[in-house]
DNA sequence: GTCTAGTTTAGTTATCGTTCTTATTTAGGA
DNA sequence: TCCTAAATAAGAACGATAACTAAACTAGAC
């Protein structure tokens, strides 16, 4: 799986513009780590992206991967797949159900709903694979975090 | 936020059948690291069951609540949050996407609908907080394993 | 109750992904 | 071109997890 040239370069250009508008250094490290992850259209992890740079820069160093490849989660440009730099966590919830992370506290919560159980592989997607179950995470504020920015604003605007 | 009585009961009554059903040995250790797992309604990191356990098994040792836990999961008594016992991997594509996983090959395979990133919290846990964005995992087998299953049981019928 | 195989403990050591330290190099502004 | 803060390379260090030991223990079969 590779990402087709245009969209390469597309991405190239905003890690450009990305890098300059944060006032940090374009370095020839930076360009090429991020040309690997951007090409590649699947999923590595830092050894391969350390694997495939060292092929073009072969003194790149691994530490150099792993904090430019921080770097960019925090611009923004690359994400990463699960939750990261995070200890294993267990639940004794067997049951099929689905998880609302809140994004300012961290706090997860379980929640049930039969329907996204079931979700299937949408139109055009399903010639990847059948679906055996779905599992559904949403991103959002909690009852609690909003409950406390109300306050934090209020105070504020006294 | 605590699991109700007898929910508890009932899961400890599964590790029970389960682990005579697999031949496996009761012992005081493992019913306590499952009830510390199964009676907290959240999502303990291994270091969090070990605190909890030590205080009613003052003896208990880390390595036994490691071993314990991954043979609970093998039992499939627990589940873990995210892929555990895998590195980080990164993603290039920051468009709102989500992710088809093989649970044969561990493929991990990208696709977009706008129906699924628009998901919100079903009626009924609506209470928990406000979404912002939503990330659906597909589970399944993936249509090259799916082929050479089919090739596998055709050889095997011959 | 006895036996035994499976289990736990304690302690040590290994591994693996990731991060830190320090000396050296470099990008980009003056 | 020169300067300096930022970035890098190398390898040591780190934290979570796993493996291994020997000795003690115990669940469950008989």
């Amino acid at each position: 799986m590779k990402v087709p040239n245009e969209e390469l370069q597309r991405r190239l250009r905003r890690l450009r513009e990305e890098l300059s508008a944060a006032g940090i250094k374009q370095t020839h490290q930076r360009l090429e780590i991020f040309r690997e992850v951007a090409g590649s259209g699947d999923h590595p992890c830092a050894e391969t992206v350390y694997r495939g740079v060292r092929r073009r820069v072969p003194s790149i160093s691994l530490d150099t991967v792993y904090r430019t490849l921080w770097l960019l989660l925090d611009l923004g440009l690359v994400g990463t797949l699960g939750r990261s730099r995070d200890r294993t966590r267990f639940d004794a919830d067997t049951r099929p159900h689905h998880h609302f992370v809140c994004s300012r506290c961290g706090m997860t919560m379980d929640f049930y709903s039969e329907e996204f159980d079931g979700l299937g592989l949408p139109g055009g997607a399903g010639e990847i694979g059948s679906a055996r179950r779905a599992r559904v995470e949403i991103e959002g504020i909690c009852a609690d975090c909003a409950r406390s920015d109300r306050k934090e604003r209020r105070r504020k605007d006294e």
